[in-house]
Parts: C-alpha cells; structure tokens; sequence
DNA sequence: ATCTCCCGCCATATG
DNA sequence: CATATGGCGGGAGAT
C-alpha cells in the first residue's frame, strides 16, 4: 500500500496509446518483475511494448485514435511515442502511471497475454496469484477482480487458494450459450422493456407520480438471487466459489453477459443494467448510492469483457442524452437451432430424468485425476460444507433468497412449470453421451476439461438427487447442482441451488427438475411476448416504445400488469420468500406428485454440460435425438405455455382476457396504443396451457418441412417464448429475412404457435414464412429501430428478439425514435 | 459537471 | 489466528 496512492496526476499521460487489440499473442510473459515501485513496468523494451499494444483497451485507444490519428496501423508506433515520452519527459511522471495505465482492462490485457486462448489440453496452465501480483505489480485486489469475471465465463476456475486453472475460451461458447438461455428464462427482455418504459415515464410526468407506477412497473422480480452459471466439465470449485454467499462479481458478471445475449440489439446501457442487476425488485426507489456503487462494479466487468474483446463501449443517444452503453462484440451465440425450443418444450425428454448426462461430463472429470489430489483436497473440506450447507440454508431460507419456487405460489399455474422446465432432456442426453463417448471426441474435450473435471471424485456430498448427475455435483457442496441437458442445444447446464432449494429439489426427486425461472420466466415470457408486441425488444424498441406510446398508456398498462405479476414478482422478493417457500414447498409437493418439478428460480449456478457432449448438435441428429425431439414436441410443449397463461399480466393488462387470443400484435401509435391496445401473445398461452399444442405444432411441423421452410430434421416446438407470432405477414415477413434456418425457425416456430394456438390465420401465417427481402443485420452504429428491422444480428435467431418485430398489423408502427449508437 | 473507475478499508471466508 | 477473498464506496483523474 503505500506506494503511491495518492499519487499525482500524471502528467503524462500519454498513454494512450495503445492499440488495442489483441493480440493474440499470448504469451508473452511477462516481463520481469523488477519490482515495482516507480518506474514500473514499462521499461522493458518490446516486450513492453507488446504489452501495451495488447492491452490497450479499445476503447481507449480508439478515442485517442481518433483524436490524434486516426491511423491504425501505427499503433505500435504511438505506442513507441508514447515510450519515448515517458523516458524522455519522463522525468516527471515516468513513475507515475497514470490512471489509465492501471486500468484495470489494461491490467487484464496483460493477464491475458500470459495465457493461450486456447491452451492445448496438454498446456494446462495454473495461475497462481501471487505470481501474478507480482509479476503485473498489481495489488491483489485487482487480480480478483479480473479472476472473477474470467471465472464467471469459465476462462478460468479456481483450484484453491491462491490457484486457478486456465481454461482459455474453450469453454466459451457453452457458457455463452447456457448464459443465453438463462438469461432467456429469465425474463430479461422484458425486464429491460419495462424499466425502459420507466424511463419514459418519468420524461413525461413530473416526477411525482412515478413513484406508485414504477413499483408497479416490472415484475422484475426474482433473480436477486445469485446464481451462478456452471459448466459442465468446469468445476465450480472452490467452496467459497460455489458458496452461494458472495453475490459477487461473478453473478454480476453473468448477467450483465446474459443481457447482452438477450436483447436483440446487443446494445446495454449501463444504467439498464444496473437497474435489472439490482434487484429491481425494490421499488424504484432510487437509493443512488446503490446505484452508484453498482455501475462501478458494471465499469469493473465491462472493462474486463471489453478486454476480452467480447464487447465495447458505446453510446447511445436518446433524446434525454447520451448514456454510457456496451455492445456485444463476441461470438454470437450458439445458434442452438431450435434450441429454444427444445429447451422450453422439452418437457417430453425429461422423463429419463436427468440422468446419463451428467455423468458423462463427469466422465470426463473423473478421467483426470491429475488435479485430484487438489481437488481431494477440498474434498474434506467438502465435507465440511455439506455440514455447513444446512447451516447455509437457513440462512437462506430465512433471508431473502429463497425466493424462487414462489413465483407458483401466487397465481401460477404451478404444473405447468415443472412441467416446461423440467423437462430434460434427459434422455437425450444420455443418449447422447453415449454417443459422444463414442465418438472420439470424448476423449479430447476430456482431456481438456478433464483436469477441472477430475477433481469431483465422486461426488460425496451430493446429496442431490440427481446423484444420478452425479457428475457435476461434485464439486459443489454447498450447492446442488442440477443438471438440465438440452438436447437440442446440447448445451446442457446444471444450476446449483441454494441448499435450501436444492434439498427440495432434491427431495423431489430423480427426476428433478430444473426450472430455471419458474413462474419468473413464463411470466417473464408473457410479458416479453406481449410486450414485444408493443415495443421491439431492444433498446431502441424501448425507446420507441416510450416516445410512442404515451405514458398514460403505460401507465395504464402497466398498473394492470402489476396486479397480475406482482404477485410473482413479490415472490421473488426476499420478504417474501419465506412465506412463499413454504407455500412453495407445499404445491412442490402437490406437483412432485405430478412430477415436477421444483420451480426454482435459476439460481443457480448452471453448469453447462455440454463440453463433453459437444457433439451434442451432432448427437442431436442422431437418431435418437432426433427421434426423442420429434417426439417429445408433442409432447412438452406445453409447458412454458402453461406458464404463459399465468403470466400473461399485459394481457390482463390491456384487459384482453388471457385465452382471448389477438392474432396480431399490433403496435399502435401512442395515441392509439392508449385507446386500445391489443396483445396478441395470450392467445399462444392460452392455447399452449395445456398440451394442447403437441398435436398442431407437429403438424405445423410438418407443414413446414414440406414447404422447406423448416430443414427436415428440424421440428419446430410449439415455444410459449414465440408465441407472439406476428400475424401481419407483412411485416414479419421482414423479419425472418435470411431464411436462414435458423432464424427462420423460430420465427416459424412462432407461426406455428399462433397457428396452432389461435389457429388464426393460417394465410398470413404462410405469407409470413415466405422469405422476404433479407434485411440484414444491421449493427450500424446507429440503430434505428424499427419493427421490421431484423432481430437482432446476424444470429439473432431467438424467438425472443424476433417476437419482437411483430407489429402490429393495423397499424404500424414506425419506429420514432432511433438510437444512435455511437463508439467511441 | 459528469463519466470512469482506482484504491484500498474492512468484513468474510478459508485454512 | 493469519491469510485469502472480495464487497463496497470515497473520491480523484479524464472528459
């Protein structure tokens, strides 16, 4: 400490400096550790300089870029300027790094550089921190914040004190794609819809008033919860890591992640970030220092991610100013074909219960035992934690937590739940795991995986149930984990619960289920869907939305739709909780009967399995997936339907009665909006509730191979999520655009929805599928949104976004505002 | 003034 | 108890 602190501005600040990007180069390492006090690290000749190119945050090296140059390929020559600088005038402030020069994004490029992207298994590299202080000259506080957002994708696990494995971004795309589907479950979208709303709100009133609407505002509810997402073959390790207390960065960084894989442009304020990580539960009430303290944490993760390159700074402009926002700049997710689908629908797989899949994964682990000796190591301590975990669970219970499983008690329909979510895959899964095993796959990613893996032995504390998962558990104590193959995506995840969940889940059975957000998510679903209808998902459709419609009408809209979720979303509320867990418990109980499920709210961890699986797609196809899929749609669909009708609080808001199926959506201008809106999405639900769709969505199916539209393989699940179809062929024709199949999947998974629930009009329903001209991606710096623009990127293939587009067909709505995203 | 966000105190967790 | 972790928020540099 010392040092330092203090210290002076620097002035020279040059920095600058630094291109940005990446390099790749991994390895350097680092540079010698000559101690640290003043003059740091610079000195060292290229290898510096390596360094900084790499490190250089993008952001802000493209601001000074502009400023100065904008050339690019100098960089290495400004970094070089830059250098010079400091040795020449340097006598000032040579010592002085500067604010910039300690940022914590440039920190983590150096991190990073020690470490391959993409470590070969053979290369497993440990991190140990205390070397990594020294050699960056960085107080450790520093590492662990950089640690922990890597954790939170799975970049890295930790081993014990002081060691952490290096994963690199292997494992990436799963978490990517359990992180979307999390975040999908939950009910993001709409989360981010209704504080954008909020914001509108207040623009137009007074500030008074907005009190009592923004209570109402959202249900956002739920999630307080942290969870932390897992992976499969990666260990949660660490107790404490696992150890539900922390709220930490870790879970901040997951579903700051998950936001940007939700939303269709791909675009987070921070500010909407902050809000949604907040519990929103609360009220509004404003407490700023919360706030604050909040978007800090948010600058922490995003310089972080920024480095790695997965997303960066932007702006976007709206009428009220410009905020401080962050593009995704990473990979696109997994299309997961019908992933989503499948997922929600998948109830049908779930029988086979959990199962096979795990233990595949787990096989993986259990092959390298190399690390054991660490992992046994915990291993006792392990022990220990189980003990503790019921010490935990009280607390749990008792505090805010536990909310989850609530969300049924209000209203919701209870069975319906289990039945969407937990649907696993099981079956599939296993199938597939044994499939995977295999192929020659298995042993590859084993291997790589393997070494978190190995750790678990066997998973002595898992009480869990789903022993069966066996696999996964492991490691955990504290936690349970639950493991939820999906088959379709072949992502599969486990969530660890509290231990006050995961005892009942436990309890519940083999076959547990996971539902990641119960009533949260279908709620969440509804709302999305209906809200889509209204707004376009993104950002910009906020915003549109809020100019649009007036906020009377919110207003109005709003307060119905509180009524109906705030039950749920009081459920997640931590006062509440208690009350409701034992509510909860109770109906669990009725539903165990049914089968069920447990709801829970994700809050877990999730633990992708897949890595092992990988294959999964490839599995998928095989045959038995295949079969299973196709089979079980009939089957599951349900399930988030059922959800749906529960939830369908704008439906109830806008007073259409929750079967009351609108077939189109219909965005109307504000003015009208006001009058009369009209939500189309209850028609999916209340259709869907039952099982009703099975029948009709393998027909649509079907159909839909026939017309090509659909590949052959594919079926289309009947996905509450897509519920909203857009009934206008028009405009949605706009949307599915590419043909892709991907995208045009959901979409017409959605059709089917409508068809099949509403049954409405089939023709549009057709005309829709027609390709329209593609519109593309657009990932303009300036967004204007529109309804008919393409969801989201190139990928987007998500029911969510594209449900978004639906307009409405009276009216169209042309989109007022535009967001200007600018960089820099 | 606002936006970023570094620094490091101090509560906890772990050993 | 000593350390290792990491929540948290003051307040200072950057704009």
């Amino acid at each position: 400490r010392n040092v330092l602190k203090t210290p002076l501005k620097q002035t020279a600040t040059s920095q600058l400096v630094l291109t940005e990007r990446q390099s790749d180069c991994q390895p350097l390492t680092t540079p010698p550790k000559p101690k640290e006090t003043p003059p740091a690290d610079p000195w060292t000749p290229t290898s510096n300089l390596k360094m900084l190119i790499s490190a250089a945050s993008p952001e802000i090296r493209s601001r000074e870029q502009r400023k100065q140059l904008s050339n690019s390929s100098s960089e290495v020559l400004q970094a070089k300027h830059c250098l010079q600088e400091h040795l020449l005038g340097d006598e000032y402030e040579k010592s002085q790094p500067s604010r910039k020069e300690k940022s914590l994004g440039l920190l983590c490029h150096k991190f990073l550089a020690r470490y391959p992207d993409y470590p070969s298994a053979a290369q497993k590299s440990y991190i140990c921190l205390d070397e990594v202080t020294e050699e960056l000259h960085v107080e450790r506080r520093r590492i662990y914040d950089i640690v922990n957002v890597l954790e939170s994708l799975h970049m890295v696990s930790r081993l014990a004190r002081n060691r952490y494995v290096w994963h690199g971004r292997h494992n990436l795309p799963q978490t990517l794609q359990a992180l979307k589907k999390v975040g999908e479950e939950n009910k993001y979208i709409q989360q981010i819809q209704m504080i954008k709303k909020r914001e509108y709100e207040h623009e137009f009133d007074a500030d008074g008033e907005r009190n009592e609407e923004m209570a109402s505002s959202f249900g956002s509810s739920e999630q307080s919860e942290m969870s932390f997402v897992e992976l499969p073959g990666v260990e949660f390790r660490a107790a404490s890591v696992n150890g539900r207390k922390y709220k930490s960065l870790r879970v901040m960084s997951q579903k700051f992640v998950m936001l940007f894989l939700v939303s269709t442009p791909q675009i987070v304020s921070l500010e909407v970030a902050a809000k949604i990580l907040i519990g929103e539960d609360q009220l509004e009430d404003l407490d700023k220092s919360k706030f604050k303290t909040k978007i800090r944490r948010l600058y922490d993760i995003a310089n972080v991610l920024s480095s790695l390159k997965l997303i960066k700074k932007v702006h976007v402009t709206e009428e009220r100013g410009r905020k401080p926002a962050f593009k995704w700049t990473g990979p696109e997710v997994l299309p997961n074909i019908q992933d989503t689908k499948l997922e929600a629908t998948s109830t049908t797989c779930s029988p086979p219960v959990s199962e096979s899949t795990p233990s595949k994964e787990h096989c993986s682990k259990n092959l390298f035992p190399s690390k054991g000796k660490q992992n046994f190591t915990r291993h006792s301590s392990l022990i220990k934690l189980v003990k503790s975990i019921e010490n935990d669970r009280r607390k749990i219970q008792s505090a805010p937590n536990s909310p989850v499983k609530i969300s049924t008690s209000t209203y919701q329909s209870l069975p319906v739940f289990p039945s969407t979510i937990t649907q696993l895959p099981a079956v599939s899964k296993q199938q597939l795991e044994g499939q995977s095993k295999t192929a020659e796959e298995m042993p590859l990613k084993c291997a790589l995986p393997s070494p978190e893996a190995a750790p678990k032995p066997e998973a002595p504390q898992q009480p869990v149930a789903s022993q069966p998962l066996g696999a996964c558990p492991a490691s955990h104590s504290s936690v349970s984990p639950v493991i939820l193959p999906h088959p379709h995506s072949g992502v599969s995840y486990a969530i660890y619960l509290h231990p006050s969940q995961a005892h009942t889940v436990t309890t519940y059975s083999p076959g547990f289920m996971l539902q990641p957000l119960p009533c949260a998510n279908a709620t969440g679903i509804k709302s999305n869907n209906s809200k889509v209808l209204n707004k376009t998902s993104t950002e910009e459709g906020d915003n549109q939305m809020a100019v649009a419609e007036p906020t009377k009408s919110l207003a109005a809209e709003e307060r119905p739709e509180m009524k109906s979720e705030t039950p749920s979303q009081r459920c997640l509320k931590r006062s509440q909780a208690l009350q409701e867990n034992n509510l909860i418990k109770k109906r669990r109980n009725d539903e165990e009967s049914l089968d069920t499920s447990s709801t829970f709210f994700p809050s877990g961890y999730l633990i992708p399995l897949t890595h092992c699986t990988h294959g999964n797609k490839a599995d998928c196809s095989n045959k038995e997936k295949a079969g299973v899929c196709s089979l079980q749609h009939p089957t599951y669909s349900s399930p988030i339907t059922g959800v749906i009708p529960m939830t369908a609080s704008e439906l109830k808001t806008v007073n259409i009665p929750a079967f009351h199926i609108t077939p189109l959506n219909i965005m109307l201008s504000p003015n009208s909006i006001a009058a009369a809106p009209v939500l189309s999405n209850s028609c999916l639900n209340s259709s869907n509730t039952s099982s009703a769709p099975n029948p009709s969505s393998s027909a649509l199916n079907f159909m839909l191979q026939h017309i090509g539209l659909i590949p052959a393989g594919v079926q289309v699940p009947a996905n509450p999520v897509l519920q909203h179809l857009p009934v206008s062929s028009q405009a949605e024709n706009i949307s599915h655009s590419s043909g892709n199949t991907n995208v045009q999947e959901g979409k017409v998974s959605k059709k089917m929805l409508h068809l099949v629930c509403g049954g409405l009009r089939g023709n549009n329903f057709l005309s829709s599928l027609q390709p329209s001209a593609p519109k593309e991606p657009h990932e303009p710096q300036t967004v204007t949104e529109n309804f008919f623009r393409t969801p989201g990127g190139p990928n987007s293939g998500f029911s969510h976004s594209d449900d978004t587009k639906r307009i409405s067909q009276g009216t169209l709505y042309i989109p007022q505002r535009k967001l200007e995203v600018s960089e820099d």
